[in-house]
RNA sequence: GUGGGUGUAGCUCAGCCCGGUUAGAGCACUUGGUUGUGGCCCAAGAGGUCGCCGGUUCAAAUCCGGUCAUCCACCCCA
């Protein structure tokens, strides 16, 4: 067998793990402040978790899940988004009698059978939010708030744009749909293949093919989804961007805007940016009102979103925008000449480690040469020497890397330190 | 599912068009450059089934066919 990792996912190793879980840990803690509690959700679900939630007509249910049978004979898929798994929790635990209002994040790995390409892989990371409860603008626009103040600390607002639109209940929808159909029929010819087959299947999709000839057809339109919404929809809508204006959150009126998934109803919304290629969605949600009762929850009006970690970090990387990490601790590296010294030196690694300070050491003879360009190239901030004449006289030399400065210390100050802060007071 | 690009050292790549001695570079790695001191420099070393299978040829990393992998785009989506 050869070491070979499955085509579309990808083994991440530092520093890119740290910037992930830094992204990951700098959106959960804007969710903490609007009062969102984690949920941690199974990977894998019953299949039907996801084709009720999504709708089995989606292509993400239609092709793109990692589903199979169990040895106990039970069709099983492997989570491909977030929200259907959180619902299914909401319900199962009869949240909604817990409290009127239930807030939720999660984050974690999704799986998509995709075909991989820039900014898309088999495996991805999400963080989500769920807000359940409340049919208010006030609601969709507190999770709008939410989503674009993290995009704004991770240091991206400039470089993405919020793009709203609503896409009204499925009555609406549907009579949207025929109007598309009716003015788009007769203009077939000169839409893309693709769309050709649109027309049949989904013509809402349409309206966001980038094919030049599509776009001259669907811009001659002469209605929108906005003409077909009910006064409901419609003023659930405006009052949803008088509140994102009265929080100063930019947003533009898409009314092209579909969702690929058919649990949303009336908000839908984007986070795009064009620096990705054609994966300009970094994050996107909705509200999503017929999506409990459907998986057989009570009727109760939800609304999310979901952020896509690898593009955040992929945005993150070609805007140049540098998050000041926390950075590691500064690193001492204890050399040692000699079997003594090495046992030595192992022992007091160990002894500083307990009280917290970062320390390497090397496990062989090794010339203190080597060990000292080791140190060196590791970044250490500090080395302690320790050699045949230290241990005579039980003392031991410490190294300022940076300065060059070194100095002799009866080795029990070691024993003595009591953090790394300890090693600056020295050196 | 459809189209295009690329597979040579751990990494980034040169060599391929115009087949021909032991297949190269930079970075990284190991060891040295007088006995125990890093960064710079210098030297030496280790590391490769030239993706895989087949064909053409006296001779293939190089030409041809197939195959697999991977990247990009379409599609779809975060």
């Amino acid at each position: 067998m050869k070491a070979a990792r499955l085509h579309g996912f990808k083994d991440i190793f530092h520093p890119e793990t740290e910037k992930l879980r830094l992204v990951e840990s700098k959106t959960k803690e804007v969710f903490e402040r609007f009062g969102f509690s984690e949920i941690i959700i199974p990977i894998l679900e019953l299949s039907g978790v996801y084709s009720t939630g999504l709708g089995d007509t989606t292509d993400i249910v239609q092709k793109e899940m990692y589903a199979f049978e169990t040895k106990g004979g039970e069709w099983v898929s492997m989570r491909p988004e977030g929200t259907a798994g959180v619902v299914r929790a909401f319900i199962e635990h009869s949240l909604y009698r817990k409290s009127p209002v239930t807030k939720l994040y999660y984050s974690g790995e999704m799986f998509r059978h995709e075909k991989p390409q820039e900014g898309r892989q088999r495996s991805f990371n999400q963080v989500g939010a769920e807000l359940f409860g409340s049919s208010d603008p006030l609601a969709d626009s507190e999770i709008i708030a939410m989503l674009w103040l993290a995009i704004t600390e991770l240091g991206l607002s400039d470089h993405v744009e919020l793009e709203l639109n609503s896409i009204g209940k499925p009555a609406e929808r549907e009579r949207y749909k025929e109007a598309l159909i009716g003015f788009l029929s007769p203009k077939k010819d000169s839409l893309c293949e693709n769309c050709q087959n649109r027309l049949g299947t989904n013509p809402l999709r349409i309206l966001d093919c980038k094919t030049g000839t599509c776009r001259e057809v669907t811009s001659e339109i002469p209605f929108s989804i906005r003409d077909y919404l009910s006064e409901q929809s419609s003023e659930h809508l405006d009052a949803l961007a008088s509140s994102l204006e009265g929080k100063s959150i930019p947003y533009r009126l898409n009314p092209r805007i579909v969702r690929g998934l058919d649990y949303y109803t009336d908000t839908v919304f984007e986070i795009t940016t064009d620096k990705l290629g054609s994966q300009n969605a970094v994050a996107a949600g909705g509200r999503y009102d017929l999506l409990v009762e459907r998986m057989g929850g009570p009727e109760t009006p939800a609304v999310g979103f979901a952020i896509g970690l690898e593009r955040i970090l992929l945005l993150l990387e070609k805007t140049g925008t540098r998050r000041n990490s926390p950075g590691k601790k500064q690193l001492v590296c204890i050399i040692h000449i000699g079997d003594e010294a090495r046992e030595e030196a192992a022992k007091i690694a160990d002894d500083l480690r307990r009280k917290g300070i970062r320390v390497e050491t090397e496990y062989e003879n090794k010339s203190l040469k080597s060990q000292m360009r080791k140190a060196n190239r590791t970044g250490a901030a500090y080395s302690v020497i320790i050699g045949e004449d230290e241990l005579r006289k039980k003392v031991f030399s410490l190294r300022n890397m940076r300065t060059g400065e070194e100095k002799t210390f009866p080795l029990k100050t070691l024993a003595d330190l009591r953090g790394h802060g300890d090693f600056r007071k020295l050196l």
